[in-house]
RNA sequence: GGAAAGAUGGCAGAGUGGUCGAUUGCGGCGGUCUUGAAAACCGUUGAGCUGCGAGGCUCCGGGGGUUCGAAUCCCUCUCUUUCCGCCA
């Protein structure tokens, strides 16, 4: 969420620059404002009364100490006058602080400078594309059907266990998840990530600390039993590492790699999107997070993505890496970029990572603060990435390494699986 | 799953109804001493809200209650530890 701070004192900057996420915040500003003006009038009030409380309390013990009966049961009396009072207070001002909050929660995160205007992923502008390879030949096979083909990964048999989306890998696709997995991790720590395995499920507290609750709550499993909900990334439990913490400012920047399995229930998607590996409910991520001092996020996010992009051209695949337009980006993203892979088979870029930095608006909502050379406490900056997420991956090596022997596995994988081809 | 004990500041650990946002120790920070360091000594050291400021308010696991007044009493939830049971 955003602070309050910033919406007050950087008023007519948000507003414009909320208008490129295709948001006029005007009118809820303008209420945020006229809510907290209330909040605090009353808690003005509020303090003062509980103040005289706190100091007629004070003298009733010493009146007590001294004999002085009467006296006491006086102020008695009148201190139960100002608790009635206080009360009706304390209800006042709850009510303006929710209301404030609901208001600015609605609110996204202000897109940073360089953000594209635009409304649709049409908008979105290309920063970088590879030179797409010629066309797969004659009787190529999308990946579901290379998949069957190899034996590698089974769908109907996760039907079987599961559901629909939670696939079944065997034999050389197993072990290439598991490669996959690791090769990813290997790259992350080797650039100064440390690895971290966290719960995969997680309570409601770290599922509000990391925007998922209320909003989300439907893209979530949930186990009702004990009310823990299904880690739709690695980022829900990783980032809450650090809801209510002040780090030192010697520590920032604070760099983790995960790898976890992600749950969702992508509830409503239909078509060719969820086709073989495009869309599951079940799949594998390793994911990269940093908490950073806020003069170096931008840094920071530049340096995530030349280090993603340094992955995907070891794994050999054409590529193109996406800077999201306002209307793309998500609601909590200042700046996002998007890499996606190209799948020969199926003609179309599929996304495999996406790389955001947050800001504040995360740090705001999880209390996630460094102290300052002056000992002041501020909210920190948070950013992560997919480092990378493993399904299109595959997809798309599957399809544009098929060859009449088997798949080629690309030379920086192979010692992570064994072996160079799929046969 | 059953039984018992417990949750206090970065950590350890006092505090069972009033002057306690909290004794003390360790750690941290600043200083004295020293060529430098260690030791010793002195000082300082939680967070949030509010106010120009002085200051005021809130927070002793979470929530609720009793009382003029709650870290302290009551209810409830969560978690931790120990014992028993079960178990990869």
């Amino acid at each position: 969420m955003l602070t309050l701070k910033q919406i007050r004192e950087d008023k007519q900057n948000t507003i414009a620059r909320l208008a490129i996420k295709g948001v006029d915040a005007a009118p809820v500003i303008s209420r945020i404002e006229a809510e907290d003006d209330r909040r605090k009038a009353i808690q003005q009030r509020l303090d003062s009364s509980l103040a005289e409380q706190n100091a007629i309390s004070k003298e009733i013990g010493k009146m007590f100490a001294a004999g002085r009966r009467e006296e006491a049961d006086a102020a008695k009396a009148k201190v139960s006058a100002l608790k009635e009072e206080s009360r009706k207070l304390e209800e006042e001002l709850r009510t303006a602080t929710e209301t404030m909050n609901s208001l600015i929660v609605t609110l996204p995160n202000v897109p940073a400078a360089i953000v594209p205007e635009g409304r649709t992923a049409e908008d979105n502008v290309v920063v970088k594309v590879t030179d797409l390879p010629s066309a797969l030949p004659e009787g190529s096979l999308p990946h579901w059907e290379l998949a069957r083909k190899y034996d590698i990964i089974d769908f109907e048999l996760g039907v079987k266990l599961t559901g629909a989306g939670f696939p079944v890998y065997k034999g050389q696709g197993a072990r290439l998840q598991r490669a996959l997995i690791s090769f990813f991790l290997d790259r992350n720590t080797r650039a100064g990530y440390t690895e971290v395995m966290p719960p995969l499920m997680v309570n409601e507290a770290s599922g509000f600390g990391t925007g998922q609750l209320p909003d989300k709550e439907g893209q979530m499993y949930h186990v009702g039993l004990d009310n823990f909900y299904l880690i739709p990334t690695a980022e829900v439990p990783v980032t809450n590492i650090y809801r209510d913490t002040i780090v030192d400012e010697q520590s920032l920047p604070i760099k983790l790699t995960a790898y976890t399995p992600c749950f969702r229930r992508e509830a409503g998607s239909y078509g060719k999107d969820v086709r073989g590996l495009n869309r599951l409910h079940q799949f594998d991520k390793v994911e990269i997070v940093r908490v950073e001092h806020p003069e170096r996020s931008y840094t920071a996010l530049d340096e995530m993505v030349a280090h993603v992009e340094s992955i995907v051209k070891e794994l050999e695949l054409p590529y193109r890496i996406l800077r999201l337009c306002g209307g793309d980006i998500s609601f909590t993203s200042a700046l996002t970029y998007d890499f996606e892979v190209w799948s020969a088979a199926q003609q179309r870029w599929l996304e495999v990572s996406s790389v955001s930095n947050f800001e504040s608006f995360q740090a705001n909502r999880l209390k996630l603060r460094y102290r300052d050379a002056n000992k002041k406490t501020q909210l920190a900056h948070t950013l992560n990435g997919s480092s990378l997420a493993l399904p299109r991956i595959v997809a798309a090596l599957l399809e544009n390494n098929q060859t009449p022997d088997g798949i080629r596995i690309p030379a920086a994988l192979v010692p992570f699986t064994g072996f160079d081809m799929i046969k």
